[in-house]
DNA sequence: AGTTGAAGTATACGCATGTTTACTAGCCGC
DNA sequence: GCGGCTAGTAAACATGCGTATACTTCAACT
């Protein structure tokens, strides 16, 4: 008769894991996924560095191993269809200063440029964010919409990485409203 | 036996300083800052690594050089400020299809995460995109504004790169008229 | 208790990068 | 002609990367 596995073993394949993904989490959501190495993961999840090899293959596993494990965002585009724009526009204001406090799309925000995870990414931004988004429109050219909605979010976010972070002003949440009614519209 | 196939070129620094820059002026364009090596420059300019470092004195100050060579976008911007949003509409409809014929967007679409080309993508983002634009509204919140449709411009991009080309269809650029009018207006 | 197998470790491999050094050779003014 | 400045070259340097290997340690099960 075993008493519980699940607490506290010195030795536990499963916690390091999980260490070692969040730690992976937390880094490539700050920095992208270029900017960190698996030493420095490995480092912050105060594991060895083989483990990270062992449990995930490679780096880029371990990127997106990270990435299926982050939430869509079906819950910013639930609610009341008439204010969806307005949503929109509240939460890509915050982006204009802060980023995202999802990781997905810290990560997807960054890390443009590896060949090595394009696939993840490009799968990841679809059943994340654009099919959700695109199941709540009604009307015709839904996809379109959806991504002309998402174009305008990673835009915001490049341009507070770029140019530097800017404090919404309500002006700036009217304006994206209308940016967004304007995406949406069908 | 052949004879000398590559002729010899006569030794002429500036001309050399310029095949360098324009190799890796159509190579950051084509790849990103990280995704070109010095090397790659170098063979595609037909010079020698170590002239790079004695022209530019480093990749990044190469980098910078080849930015600061583009020129800005006055042009695109020029015109009817009435069908402004229109002109700016059909462009970025065209970047949906295709990267931008301009190699200073497309070093910029790409190119995000290495800190040591940060401050010179923020300074060329400034002086050729968002200044110029600015100059041409009129109204309160021109700063704000045009980074609103700047920001568009760099999500059209990002999109493209990361879920792929999309053919824009009149309806796409009747919606992308209206999110740049809405972008625009004071 | 002793064996065993997996978790964890230390370290090195192979490679690619940006950069620098020491050298060669061609052009120009004399 | 020729000497010297300098464009151009070849090679190495130093570093950091992701990954792989061989080893050690420890906990669970017979």
């Amino acid at each position: 008769m075993n008493p519980q596995v699940t607490e506290a073993r010195p030795r536990d394949r499963e916690a390091t894991r999980e260490r070692i993904l969040q730690a992976a989490r937390t880094l490539f959501g700050e920095q992208g996924y270029e900017q960190v190495t698996v030493r420095m993961i490995a480092a912050a999840a105060e594991a060895n560095i083989a483990l990270v090899g062992r449990y995930f293959g490679s780096k880029a596993g371990l990127f997106g191993a990270v990435l299926q494990g982050e939430p869509t965002f079906s819950r910013l585009f639930d609610g009341d269809p008439e204010t969806l724009a307005r949503r929109l526009a509240e939460y890509a204001a915050e982006r204009m200063r802060h980023p995202p406090d999802s990781p997905i799309l810290r990560t997807l925000e960054r890390s443009a440029g590896h060949p090595e995870i394009h696939e993840v990414v490009r799968e990841r931004l679809i059943t994340a964010v654009l099919k959700p988004l695109e199941a709540r429109l009604s009307g015709p050219d839904a996809p379109a919409r959806a991504r002309m909605a998402a174009a305008v979010f990673l835009g915001i976010g490049a341009m507070r990485r770029r140019v530097g972070p800017r404090d919404p002003t309500p002006a700036d949440v009217d304006r994206l409203t209308a940016v967004f009614e304007a995406c949406l519209a069908g």
